[in-house]
DNA sequence: TAAAATTTTTAGGTTAGTCTAAAAATTATT
DNA sequence: AATAATTTTTAGACTAACCTAAAAATTTTA
């Protein structure tokens, strides 16, 4: 049906889409897949051959219907094994994504509804990112970021916003792990850290940190 | 790297070199992959660049040492996703070929270590076939076809060397599992069919079948 | 061992996906 | 509104992996 590339041109296209409600510039797409822009050019013409896409020269790309099922079922067999690979085969969250990449690419709809099956249906991924149903449907949770709470208000932590392993392996270090209470005891005027409290432990976090973590209140 | 398709090719002459000792020809391999024997050329000749073959022309195709250990490894991968499959995904024997066949080319070392450890180190496929160890070496058991057993000799049934779909389906239906006893009751001089019973149950078998099923007595 | 048949290689072409450099269109700035 | 800056597209080229058709080498057969 698609090939690896044109999946990994719908999966960025999928993700821009998700914050930004306008065309996808051909910028966008070239640096979200470090490519050039003319390579996203050709690509994009042939993606609005097979009706994945609109695009009007100049004006950027939105997907159709049937290209965001499409590409969210992509998400969904990323996010699916990075599941397996955290719950089964004892990989730790920030090494399972440049696998995940590879594996989103498996064709077999029976292996993606098993594994489903196996893992008992997961609803997040192990950086709190939903999984798509079987429709592409995403079920948006109202979450915030933390760097949005105020003095004595709390959260449970749900998600990153940057999952790179950089800052994956920061959490660890720190002890910030999804599904703990975080509570704000100071915020600091001067420079927007926070104290904070998780698992009767008090840690000092930096605005850069707050503005990548996720909690729902 | 290698390549999707330098994988492939590897593999197959791996597996025909398994039962020929000699070079490996041009047209077995394009027969093999069902490609022509001019793509054949081509790649051979990139693969002997890269130090996995020797290939002199012609006169066919040998893997060198490093050559086989890197297809032993794409079998062995193969292999231990067939058992995932029909182990913790209830695929059955049948229907796991086409899927290990796109999983045998995830690359992550970390990923295939701890799927042989989740799976318990299995030693053979749901096919009997072995498994290569990480080294790449193949533990080969004595087993022998169905069809070189005498009257009122038996033996277990411990794989199958036609692994098509239609062959396992049929196996299925007759209820002919690997790891069942089967002994043979009459021997047909006329066609050589066999007389067999497993699991108290009597079978007549075709010599065709009896071909393709290896017994360890 | 010479002719015939077969196998293998070479030559030249195609497609997918990428690239650089230049042209064209759009957007921002004066 | 004209000019400058930026973005996007086009043109032309490259590589990997295929293909067909023809040439060359090997093997079989008579
Ligand atoms: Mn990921
Ligand atoms: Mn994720
Ligand atoms: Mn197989
Ligand atoms: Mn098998």
């Amino acid at each position: 049906m698609f090939t690896h590339s044109e999946e990994n041109y719908l999966k960025t296209i999928y993700h821009l889409e998700l914050d930004s409600k306008k065309g996808i510039s051909t910028n966008a797409i070239a640096k979200s897949l470090a490519t050039k822009a003319s390579s996203v050019t050709d690509m994009v013409k042939k993606l609005s051959e097979k009706e994945v896409v609109v695009y009007k020269k100049y004006k950027g790309v939105t997907l159709t219907a049937f290209g965001k099922k499409t590409a969210a079922n992509i998400v969904r067999k990323h996010r699916l094994w990075e599941v397996f690979l955290v719950e089964k085969l004892n990989f730790s969250w920030d090494e399972v994504h440049e696998v995940a990449e590879q594996l989103e690419h498996i064709k077999s709809p029976k292996l993606i509804n098993q594994l489903d099956a196996f893992l008992s249906f997961p609803t997040h991924d192990p950086h709190g990112d939903p999984i798509p149903d079987k429709d592409g449907n995403l079920k948006t949770i109202e979450k915030s970021l933390l760097s949005t709470l105020q003095k004595n208000e709390s959260g449970i932590c749900v998600g990153v916003d940057d999952s790179s392993s950089e800052f994956l392996q920061f959490l660890d270090k720190k002890g910030i792990v999804l599904g703990k209470k975080i509570a704000v005891l100071e915020k600091e005027e001067f420079d927007d850290s926070l104290l904070i409290v998780i698992e009767d432990k008090k840690l000092s976090i930096s605005n850069k940190i707050a503005n990548n973590l996720y909690i729902k209140k």
